[in-house]
DNA sequence: GAGTGGTCTAGACCACCCC
DNA sequence: GGGTGGTCTAGACCACTCT
């Protein structure tokens, strides 16, 4: 018990010495990286309820607002999730809500329409360069590599080639990916958070426009050359650590990549 | 002055009959409702300092912590900056800091670099229905646009056509343009600020990939047919009015369009 | 030192959910 | 009715900037 915080934010303690050191460190920010911490713990899992603000105000010695303001952080980082009168809970891509909350590949025209995936093979191989620069791995390492369409309205619109390190995703097989209930429907996250409990909760894209190979072609039923969107990216779980490298590749005929900036 | 707020939250007062209606509006959000209508009436100028939080809760009859609450609100949404020690201020495109906050395209390897503009004409003419559609005009309704060409480190990435409603941009012109001080360097945005007083404050992208056409190629010193990204934007002002519809096509060779999901 | 934003507290009360 | 998040207040104190 008596998790009580460095109440003594004085001159003192430069914590990990890295910059100058800002030599100040809000209540909040504390506890935040505390509740980060029992997240990456898995002292709560995701789709649970964490404490109420006030067993974790008393828990930390703080008054309920500055939980607050931490608990606010991390809402806003999707990473919790506040329902009035029913209390905070750890964010999941299993609820419908979240099962795709990083697919940018909406319709040009209408309402929004959500893939269904075809698995065309599972392969383990040795990460190359790129992949293992953007993983933080060894050149050389061990990944698991899952090639996959993606449906929109029984279209095939993306070829897709998901990449993680086979050490953190044991056994990981077609039958698997098929046999799990949400193979087919739901996103890649909400598997990989239900077998293996990665989250992932941000991710980094890089778009470009390239010319259709020859296979990509005859996946997506075009011509070969056509242009379409490769779009890599790497996602991040707690503690910004990266697990997946994915590269898609994508028709935009009838969809289109949709971002907001702010 | 008594500039006060509907304290009495009560049921009543549909306020403006959509959906069932919230029948709630808390009070930071109607501060938050009233210092954006202050920016729009251009009360505050982009750059400028705005009142201290002290002076806004008593000109509002609030605690100071409301309207906090409310410029926290406008700050997340980069409408306002704060400085610690200072005050808080109207963000605007002329400074350094948010120059490129629109800007995506950034190198694949090594440090970012901003691109610097040739205009190639600018020319009147009647809105097509897609950009009628985007910009909230009549079909046919006078347009301006901008054609240009982004230089990254010296070398021609993107071709831009940039359009907006004659009316809201009287007198643009080639020579104003290249006249402002912020000509070549600088983004739109700033001198759509200094010259017309129009702040975007948000805009809105689509992605799709295409080939080059012989004019493009030509422009960006690539063969006929090379795959391009294709952007379209649409950018917002105050109140989430648009202003400007824009088309970029970007050759993605040394450079990539980044994003972060998050 | 005066003024501004930033943190933290303690307590009251409201809106929502579920029993 | 009791619990949870959400709003609002009033006041104390800290950190930063400028003069």
């Amino acid at each position: 018990m008596a998790a009580s915080v460095d109440t003594s934010n004085s001159s003192e303690s430069p914590a990990s010495a890295l910059s100058p050191g800002p030599s100040f460190r809000p209540l909040y920010d504390q506890i935040k990286i505390l509740l980060t911490q029992s997240l990456v713990a898995g002292e709560w899992k995701p789709g649970e309820a964490i404490p109420s603000e006030m067993e974790l105000a008393s828990r930390f010695r703080v008054s309920q607002g500055t939980v607050r303001k931490a608990i606010d952080a991390l809402a806003a980082e999707n990473i919790l999730i506040r329902r009035q009168g029913k209390g905070t809970y750890v964010a999941t891509h299993t609820e419908p809500n979240h099962q795709y909350r990083f697919l940018r590949i909406t319709p040009n025209v209408g309402e929004m329409v959500y893939p269904t995936s075809i698995f065309l093979d599972v392969k383990r191989g040795k990460a190359s360069a790129e992949i293992a620069r953007g993983l933080d791995l060894k050149a050389g390492a061990p990944v698991t590599s899952i090639h996959r369409v993606l449906l929109f309205s029984a279209k095939p619109v993306v070829l897709d080639e998901v990449v993680v390190p086979s050490t953190k995703f044991p056994l990981l097989s077609l039958e698997k990916l098929e046999g799990s209930g949400d193979g087919k429907k739901g996103s890649l996250y909400s598997f990989f958070e239900t077998a293996y409990g990665f989250r992932m909760i941000r991710a980094e894209e890089r778009i470009r426009a390239v010319a259709a190979d020859a296979f990509t072609a005859k996946t997506l039923r075009v011509a070969k050359g056509t242009p379409l969107l490769c779009v890599d990216r790497i996602a991040f779980t707690y503690g910004d650590k990266p697990v997946e490298w994915r590269r898609g590749l994508c028709l935009t005929e009838n969809y289109s990549y949709y971002n907001e900036l702010a």
